[in-house]
DNA sequence: CTCCATACTAAGCGGTTGCTTAGGTCTAAG
DNA sequence: CTTAGACCTAAGCAACCGCTTAGTATGGAG
């Protein structure tokens, strides 16, 4: 994967699929004060002050304060899906070690994105909350695979597949929740870490 | 750690400490409620609805709402430090497992409490996370010494005591995030599974 | 130039928020 | 019975919420 380097990353690729600028740059003042203060603690005035507009000028692009949500959780889950399954290798340890590295360096390279795709579900529409929740278990299934195929290739010793694949998601995920830029370890240190971890707790020959 | 059983933890004995009664009620309302639409997203009305009481009568024992939260999140850390250090086995190996498997199902069997714990730390006023980051501090050694007690004996195999205790503890509050009581794992699966995969992490033989 | 669509703002509406105030009800001691 | 005090409620206040409305500035087409 790609990073980006400065501060603010507002230059962020993530979102360059969204036009018009304005409609981008509302979703990326979103995302940063979703990801610092909380959803429900986020004022529509605070969003559209962030992106230095009035605060009617969110409702030009968006129907509500929930499809902004929407949005954020909706491309950051692709992205995040996008980064876990575009592992080219063939081995099933190298192959399941480089997901994992891409997985967790992507939640603490885009903690504020990933913060908002992790923890806040629960204030999506259940419409909305279906649709991402299609996202979800195919990120869930491509973990479940790479670990069932390092199994039947005998390189892996896995007593609990879905037990493990729970736990490789779940430390990943959990990377968005403690990660700060202001750390000692940098994104791509914190994959390699986990990579390694990852391999010793599906018992891969190493 | 003893369990209780029922489908509603009213009884719950995290809070037996509390009285009068009614002021217990009312923090066992407020953890259901934040742990389920989150601090912001209740309003006292809801708090006090749930406890059965008016609206006003949460002030007769809380100051606001933002102490309600600090008492359930104090309670818990304490808690959850205790259920942690409350191991009794001397070998590395067999002490770590076993303070995982308290810690991790903990967070199942406690998730409700657990959530606010762990996701509600920013809602707290600077003078109380302050307070509370003291016990967090004191969780995270006491894993770091468990670590470090397993790779000084040559129990374990860890390239990176910080690193490995960072991720056993990421892997058990998340725990918190995900567990539903409708799942099919039971807590106590959880913890055996947790502690496994830990001993993995650590490279213990076994 | 006119015409029209797009993008935006100033002002504000109805409803909800955390919290307060004034007063009522209960128990138990004197 | 009186009184004190703990506990709780009905009513409501000021502030703030998400969102709407009416109107303005801009730029391209005819």
């Amino acid at each position: 994967m790609t990073t980006t380097s400065g501060e603010f990353a507002l230059l962020d690729e993530t979102w360059s699929s969204v036009t018009p600028p304005a409609a981008r740059r509302m979703l990326i003042a979103a995302a940063a004060a979703f990801s610092v203060r909380g959803y429900h603690a986020t004022t529509t005035r605070d969003i559209a002050a962030q992106a230095g507009m009035s605060p009617a000028a969110v409702y030009i692009h968006y129907r509500s304060k929930e499809e902004l949500l929407f949005h954020i959780s909706r491309i950051g889950h692709a992205t995040s899906l996008s980064v876990l399954t575009g592992v080219s290798e063939v081995d099933p340890a190298a192959r399941l070690a480089s997901a994992v590295r891409a997985f967790a360096s992507w939640h603490a390279e885009y903690h504020t994105t990933a913060r908002v795709v992790q923890y806040e579900l629960s204030a999506l529409t259940p419409e909305h909350l279906a649709e991402v929740v299609v996202l979800r278990r195919r990120i869930e299934a491509a973990v479940r695979d790479m670990v069932a195929d390092g199994v039947a290739a005998g390189a892996f010793d896995v007593p609990d597949v879905r037990g493990a694949t729970l736990a490789v998601l779940s430390l990943c995920i959990d990377v968005a929740r403690w990660y700060r830029p202001t750390g000692h370890r940098t994104p791509a240190e914190i994959g390699d870490l986990y990579a390694d971890l990852v391999l010793r707790m599906v018992g891969a020959a190493g």
